[in-house]
DNA sequence: TCATTAACACGGG
DNA sequence: CCCGTGTTAATGA
């Protein structure tokens, strides 16, 4: 792989020697919005850094019900793929491209051997579970203690938030499904939301109000 | 009280 | 016509 484009990437991250393997050992990959990289069961050989775009990654219960864990974007790393690669077991997550995303795919032998050896991958590793830790405690907490318009409203924002606008494209059928509800009360929500003056809705396309960043 | 399920009407593409 | 949306009525936790 081109070492420059790592070094465009990644150098405030990394060292130039580990920039250099990175270069060696990975692989650039590019998935279109919707596109499935992982599905849980499925043995991992790579995990991800991504460099553009984002990634939402899910885990499922046995009724199949799916659960949103936290979102990857630039310079993240997945801290359930790291954790599976350690043991070497099978994947319990899924992860989706939520839009437009590039990634560079490193082989997970390298992962332990890079632990040793450098500095600024261990502190990126470490930092990147924490992180992580923190968005799933979020996650938790959103789910056992909040109600549904809450939750609902959140999540509009996170989405929001990923894409850099504050328009969102999803239905209400689409959000129902991800919060694990029924598509009537995301309707009946989304209407309350919209006489509060949190968002303004058309088809298939929301605005948030208040959005910044 | 609020979620869920099913059913129906409306309107835009 | 199909799909997304708004609404209601019955039922359940």
């Amino acid at each position: 792989m081109n070492p420059t484009y790592i070094q465009n990437h990644l150098s405030h991250l990394f060292e130039p020697e580990l920039i250099a393997e990175i270069s060696r050992e990975g692989t650039q990959a590019s998935f279109k919005a919707g596109h499935e990289i992982l599905d849980i069961g499925q043995p991992i050989r790579h995990f991800p850094l991504v460099i553009k775009g984002s990634l939402k990654v899910m885990t499922e219960n046995e009724e199949g019900h799916e659960l949103l864990l936290y979102y990857l974007e630039m310079g993240d790393t997945c801290a359930m793929t790291l954790q599976c690669c350690l043991n070497d077991t099978k994947s319990k997550i899924r992860v989706v491209a939520e839009d437009a995303t590039d990634v560079v795919l490193i082989p997970i032998k390298r992962m332990e051997e890079w632990i040793v050896k450098y500095g600024s991958w261990r502190r990126f590793i470490f930092n990147s579970y924490h992180e992580r830790l923190n968005e799933m405690l979020d996650a938790i907490d959103n789910l056992a203690f909040q109600n549904l318009e809450d939750r609902l409203y959140k999540y509009l924002k996170d989405k929001a938030m990923i894409n850099g606008s504050a328009e969102v494209k999803t239905t209400h059928r689409e959000i129902a499904a991800e919060l694990n509800t029924a598509r009537v009360v995301i309707s009946r929500l989304m209407k309350k939301l919209e006489q509060q003056g949190k968002i303004s809705s058309d088809r298939n396309c929301i605005q948030i109000t208040e959005f910044v960043g």
